[in-house]
RNA sequence: GGGCGCAUAGCUCAGUUGGUUAGAGCGCUUCCCUUACAAGGAAGAAGUCGGGGGUUCGAGUCCCUCUGCGCCCACCA
């Protein structure tokens, strides 16, 4: 207890952050004990906020949840492991490098040891992306992500958060990496991680594969158009009764492989079996029955290209057709005259939009099938749904690529049910977001693709042989020992071989990709908990900590960070990462809309917290029930900064009598009350915060704290001064 | 098409297994610079708990249904 003569005679919050920041630095008051057996510790898997920017006021709102969670935790005396990291790998860093400093990566450039990045501003803004090296671009994004988690760091600490920053990490830092390539070579030898040449939901802008839980479906407009194809004559030559088609993407023509209607529909029945000829390009298809096509769609027969939609990839493995891919990795049509094409009118049709975009194409094809006389009427606009990735501004082609995936239950039935019910071991707080997790699992359509073709994260550890002409051997993978991680098999090379064989025949070659960044991050429980990292006494620290007992994050990245973590985890622990799961809610913008950048309405941690203080933010976001969304709301923090100075008179007024005579016991009724009261509160917030309700905690002491202020002060006030 | 959430005073929200006249804060009205606090205190007005039906002695709370808003998921040619 302080003594009466530091009691200010004006008390007042400002200042009050910086003295405890302080203090609690300079005492390590957080630090983790590392000695406390696994009963004794509530550990926490903190969500290691993106690094591609600026802390949002929602980082400040569920962070907040999550401290007065590991604060009761400590006061009923468990050792708390609250570590904290930046996810500071992957695309969203690479975006925004690129954004500052106006420079794209381009892996064929030499590097330049001088080379030093303009800033976007001092870029004109038509000037095209200026192309470094790979380490060129990678230094660039350690430089620009350093900035950003310095600011990073100063907020939370700023906002008072009780983490133990000795335990800080980067999920491209060497323990991240090290973690990640481990447990990505241990689901390989267990088969559990695979490779395979597929077709895969492709960028075309960034020029990289993406996940089906990065991909977002956003209403563009489009158009049908109604296109005639030609029946096959018995001579073999097209004939003049067409079969007419709606389709969205008329500029696939050239990649059309069938034509496909539902078996039990009697418009089509008799030309199952039968063949047509593509307008414009003259190509010979079948057409045939599947149950996935429509009658109520169009006209009830649809063309299948390889490949338009993930529809068509279906059809294409289950009708067994082969493949005419014509869009590249570059995002246009290839610039020769594929095989497939044979007659003089398809190459000159082809000719057309050789080199082309997906959009130019369309333009041309509507062009010339109007021409032949081949498109019937004009196209009717409506607006559908098209894929994209969910930071992308074009949508998503399907490129056949070889690519690793991590088995999630996607393409088999034991293990997707293994995982959902992995959801039983994890109490979800609010409960109703089990559901999501049940949703997202019981939908998955297909493994878990954790291969990008970019350059800033965890690169893929394998090496492949290359044969006698220099071609990779993509089944013969040469894998490092653990002990050799974190490694670069662009730059390490495998037992067995020497530098110089890199790349020539009968050598090796390094895989170029790197992991999605949810391959590192779903295992922040590992990376955090040092597992199987040798400090001196190995594994002294995992053992402890995990299973984890709380997950806190947003109920938008379930889907994502979450599912993958258990992933990952059922794979090497077999059992779920943590015993809780506690979903945020959203913050909205005071007109409750969701907030945006687009929309210009995101208010800055940092001018809330430098206007009302620590202590009114952290009110207000204590006041947003768990999985609430939950407005900014100005009004709140000026209550919440009001019940601050509140607090300093009440203690100014309570401290100022100084401590009480020692073996004193309370003996007034009214002082007996009181304690009562006090009793049943604190009985009431560890029941809530033992259900990680925060609020309801909170509002039970405010509660409380105003009656004392106002009954109880003042009835022991004469008292007090001694006035009988 | 499937799933989930929300709807309570002008505003933002509590209301835990159904139980006396439905609560808080902000805002509004009136009064008070009283020695912890005017960045405060005291008092007051204000709601047919989204609509309809049902179960019950009793429903904001449980069941059915409808409406509106929001979110998640889906093979959307």
């Amino acid at each position: 207890m302080e003594h009466t003569t530091n009691i200010p005679d004006k008390p007042s919050l400002d200042g009050i952050e910086t003295r405890w920041m302080q203090r609690w630095e300079a005492d390590a008051t957080y630090r983790f004990d590392r000695t406390v057996s696994r009963e004794g510790v509530f550990a926490i898997d903190t969500p290691p906020p993106t690094v591609s920017g600026s802390l949002h006021i929602g980082h400040v709102f569920s962070y907040t949840h999550t401290d007065t969670i590991a604060r009761y935790q400590r006061m009923i005396g468990k050792a708390v492991f609250y570590p904290i990291g930046w996810d500071d790998n992957g695309l969203a860093t690479e975006r925004r490098v690129q954004n500052v400093t106006g420079v794209r990566c381009d892996p064929s450039m030499p590097f330049d040891p001088d080379f030093t990045a303009p800033f976007r501003g001092d870029v004109p803004k038509d000037h095209r992306a200026i192309p470094v090296s790979r380490p060129n671009f990678v230094e660039l994004c350690r430089e620009i992500t350093h900035l950003d988690e310095t600011a990073f760091e100063a907020i939370i600490r700023r906002l008072g958060l009780s983490v133990d920053w000795s335990f800080l990490y980067t999920t491209i830092g060497e323990r991240a990496r090290q973690a990640s390539q481990r447990a990505f070579l241990r689901n390989l030898a267990r088969g559990e991680a695979y490779q395979q040449d597929a077709p895969t939901l492709y960028d075309i802008d960034e020029r990289t594969a993406v996940a089906q839980a990065e991909m977002e479906d956003r209403d563009v407009p489009g158009a049908y158009h109604q296109v005639a194809f030609h029946r096959t004559a018995p001579d073999g030559e097209a004939s003049p009764g067409d079969l007419v088609i709606d389709t969205t993407r008329p500029e696939l023509l050239a990649s059309c492989v069938a034509m496909v209607a539902h078996p039990d529909d009697p418009r089509y029945q008799p030309l199952f079996g039968t063949t047509v000829h593509t307008p414009l390009f003259e190509v010979e298809v079948p057409v045939l029955a599947h149950h996935l096509a429509d009658p109520e769609k169009g006209t009830g027969i649809a063309m299948i290209c390889t490949f338009g939609d993930v529809t068509d990839v279906t059809w294409w493995r289950e009708l067994n057709l082969s493949s005419r891919a014509l869009i590249g990795f570059d995002g246009r049509f290839a610039t020769e005259v594929p095989d497939w094409i044979t007659s003089d009118a398809g190459h000159e049709a082809y000719a057309q939009i050789a080199g082309l975009s997906p959009k130019q194409a369309q333009k041309r094809i509507v062009e010339l099938l109007t021409a032949s006389g081949e498109m019937l009427g004009n196209a009717r606009p409506i607006t559908h749904p098209v894929k994209f990735y969910e930071r992308g501004s074009r949508p998503l082609e399907i490129v056949a690529t070889r690519q690793w995936y991590i088995r999630n239950g996607g393409r088999d039935e034991p293990l997707r049910n293994a995982l959902v019910a992995r959801g039983d071991d994890v109490a979800w707080h609010p409960g109703y977001m089990r559901h999501r997790y049940d949703n997202w699992v019981g939908g998955l359509n297909g493994d878990w693709l954790i291969s990008r073709q970019r350059y800033f994260g965890v690169p893929i550890p394998v090496w492949y042989r290359l044969d006698g002409d220099g071609n990779p051997t993509y089944d013969e993978v040469l894998v490092p020992g653990e002990d050799r991680l974190p490694m670069d098999p662009s730059t390490d090379t495998p037992d067995g071989f020497t530098n110089d064989q890199r790349g020539v025949p009968g050598g090796f070659i390094g895989d170029p990709d790197v992991m999605d960044t949810w391959a590192t991050s779903s295992l922040t429980p590992q990376i955090a908990g040092e597992w199987e990292i040798s400090t001196g006494a190995p594994n002294d620290l995992f053992h402890r900590v995990f299973p984890y007992d709380l997950r806190p994050q947003g109920h938008d990245i379930i889907r994502t960070w979450l599912f993958s973590t258990m992933v990952r985890s059922h794979h090497e622990h077999g059992c779920a990462p943590w015993h809780h799961a506690a979903l945020s809610g959203w913050i909205l913008d005071p007109d409750r809309k969701k907030m945006s950048k687009s929309k210009g309405n995101v208010v800055t941690p940092i001018d809330l917290l430098e206007q009302y203080g620590t202590d009114a933010i952290r009110y207000w976001a204590a006041c947003g029930r768990p999985g609430v969304d939950t407005a900014v709301d100005e009004g709140q923090m000026k209550i919440g900064r009001k019940l601050g100075t509140k607090l300093l008179n009440a203690s100014k007024f309570v401290l100022g009598f100084g401590e009480p005579n020692a073996g004193a016991v309370p003996s007034e009724a009214i002082d007996l009350a009181m304690l009562a009261r006090l009793r049943s509160v604190v009985a009431e917030d560890s029941t809530g915060f033992d259900g990680f309700d925060y609020a309801r905690a909170l509002e039970t002491t405010e509660q409380f704290f105003w009656w004392f202020c106002d009954d109880y002060v003042e009835l022991v006030k004469s008292r007090a001064y001694g006035i009988h």
